[in-house]
DNA sequence: GCCAAGATCTGACGGTGTGTCAGATACGTT
DNA sequence: AACGTATCTGACACACCGTCAGATCTTGGC
């Protein structure tokens, strides 16, 4: 099992400008701000279109600024994601507080769909140039995925190793590959609730199938 | 329920070049060049870098012939995300073909499984512009993406309301939902098979616990 | 309050990509 | 060979990139 570099909030001490200066106030409230210009312009248009000159303007500032902090656009999108794996964190205490126990599992289960709906909506546009990055084979871009899903897949796993030492699920399965493949569901799900309701599906029944899945894929319980 | 526009080979006969002519047999070649090369440059680099020129120059020609074919990149991708939605058709044809009864749904299952990992395998990088682009709102894209899945998840829903019928899948459920979040599923763990190499999941693993969620979720029968 | 010493910002520039013409070139037909 | 049409492209005006030297702000010591 390989490790996973811990979460960790950006150390401001470490921050470095273009020239390895490290900045000062007035240098760390621009680069701020060109984080939220960055994230603006992401949600209003499409990730090819995001432009540097775009951030700086919206910033009041200029192209060159911009680069004394960033080396280009997928560099400040990575700080953002960055951000959002921190506060992804939460998801995972829902698994490890939550009760696996008979009808609690169920009940467990749907806390944690409902968290995911939430937080891929607060997340949508840094995420998808996230999925995106990491599919085209993006090391920083897939660590800051995996740092976002580790915990919450080993949590899930553990759930099933339990139900597994219990005999409710079958040995020749493998925890982690079972939870992966169910956080995937979750997160894909997430990713494209909205394209649902093109068939017409309410995302009340999406929450009751996902959780229907999730409960039974780690308790091997059926919850009926 | 909305209709859903039915999927059709590019029809040759109404293709237009930019300034409205019907291409000839010369014209349709480059164009299908072209097609090729940014199919090629999708796949040797990010889709934020692939440029007209760059596509351009790989087919031997100028920009402004690519212009006369395409209206941007993005329309190129376009084609070749039609084409491939065409050929994922095969995908329903394994649900409707297989057996569901007992034993069989496992099989089935896996047999569909199967298929997907390959089928994005071939077509990653297309299929990771469509999710983008979908995921961005651009309806175009949204349509494929529907085209594509809609015939599985329909045919997935079928065999989950024969199970209901059976009363082995609760009567609250879904069955589009259930079916959708299973493709959801499907669809994105094989986008990113190899992340979980990461984790050290092995990709049979991946296969069986993928199998046993889809064979489960549709039947209701606990595969053991 | 004033003034260096930094810290921060930006104008300006050479390079590259975009998208659109009008005109050049290739092709097929007679 | 000559014509008409299909096809391609050079050239252009515009936009964005990424860099650097120097302008402008800010701060701490006096």
């Amino acid at each position: 099992m390989p490790e996973v570099t811990p979460l960790h909030p950006v150390d401001d001490d470490d921050l470095r400008a273009a020239d390895g200066r490290v900045p000062g106030r007035r240098g760390r409230a621009t680069r701020q701000r060109l984080l939220e210009c960055t994230r603006e312009m992401l949600t209003t248009s499409s990730y090819r279109d995001v432009k540097v000159i775009d951030i700086a303007r919206e910033a009041g500032t200029s192209p060159a600024t911009f680069y004394q902090y960033f080396a280009d656009v997928e560099a400040a999108i990575l700080v953002l994601a960055e951000e959002m794996a921190l506060q992804g964190q939460h998801l995972t205490e829902i698994i490890t507080d939550g009760s696996w126990n008979g009808s609690g599992a169920l009940a467990t289960s749907l806390e944690l769909v409902d968290a995911f709906l939430v937080f891929w909506d607060d997340h949508r546009s840094v995420l998808r140039v996230v999925n995106l990055a990491t599919d085209e084979g993006d090391g920083r871009f897939q660590k800051i995925r995996v740092r976002l899903l580790n915990d919450i897949t080993t949590a899930l796993a553990e759930v099933t190793r339990q139900a597994q030492t219990a005999g409710r699920v079958p040995k020749a399965i493998d925890p982690m590959a079972a939870a992966g493949i169910l956080v995937s569901m979750l997160a894909h799900t997430a990713a494209h609730q909205y394209g649902f309701e093109f068939w017409g599906i309410r995302t009340a029944k999406l929450r009751e199938s996902m959780a229907r899945q999730v409960s039974w894929g780690v308790t091997g319980i059926t919850p009926d």
